[in-house]
DNA sequence: AACCAGGAGAGAG
DNA sequence: CTCTCTCATGGT
């Protein structure tokens, strides 16, 4: 049976360091946590690039900026009324109570994750990312790319987000940069063996993979 | 030209 | 608890 290291190994000889989330600020993590909710990358960069071109790539800003300009510089991510409002809130959450984000890395998590799941707009996996790749706390981010992954690898049958992250924490798989890469070379696979290339040729987890891990469950048959 | 992407929330049953 | 609907742009 395939283990978390073995599979950890074996995507790393495939994928190597994937950076996933390429950003310069833990304030720009956050925002595209915000903006690339059922959201394709390329329409977040757009909106990304957009706040930096105005100067305003920061949780303070965005915090006081007018609203309709806010919708206006990340439109091109979709859903923008909502995610400006969510990320005003977001934002100004932050700043009124912590400061900023490099105060809240000093917080207790437990306290952290609490607060942070009381803000609209972040959910299981928005809360995830958040913790991990914005604020470096040990926290594996399960999408839905790592559940099917899993169930389909046979590591769990019955794959949830609690069992996954049971199962990458008792692998032993602490370090954060592990972490972010381990869902970084998950998520490459996904690509992968998505819609537009159903079959998976020389899987590196399944001998025989003769259905990818698209999402899809109907090319999946 | 439908389909979907690095989800979440609100409502119904 | 599990569906279903909404939110909206841009690439294939």
């Amino acid at each position: 049976m395939l283990t978390v290291r073995e599979m950890d190994k074996r995507l790393y000889e495939r994928y190597g360091n994937t950076r996933w989330w390429p950003a310069e600020t833990r304030d720009e993590v956050v925002i595209g946590t915000i903006l690339t909710q059922n959201t394709s990358w390329s329409n977040v960069e757009k909106a990304i690039d957009q706040l930096r071109l105005a100067g305003c790539l920061s949780l303070k800003c965005i915090c006081t900026i007018e609203s309709g300009k806010l919708e206006t510089l990340i439109r091109s991510a979709g859903f923008f009324r909502q995610k400006a409002e969510r990320l005003r809130d977001l934002s100004c959450s932050i700043v009124s109570r912590y400061g900023g984000l490099e105060k809240m890395i000093t917080e207790p998590r437990e306290e952290v994750e609490k607060f942070l799941s009381a803000q609209k707009g972040v959910g299981r996996e928005t809360l995830d990312s958040i913790l991990l790749y914005a604020l470096d706390f040990p926290e594996f981010v399960v999408d839905k790319y790592t559940l099917r992954i899993f169930s389909r690898t046979g590591i769990e049958q019955e794959s949830t987000i609690e069992s996954v992250k049971e199962a990458v924490a008792s692998s032993g798989i602490r370090d954060p940069d592990a972490l972010k890469n381990l869902h970084g070379m998950i998520v490459y696979l996904g690509k992968d063996h998505c819609r537009t290339k159903p079959k998976c040729s020389g899987c590196p987890l399944l001998e025989n993979c003769q259905y990818g891990h698209s999402l899809n469950e109907r090319s999946a048959e």
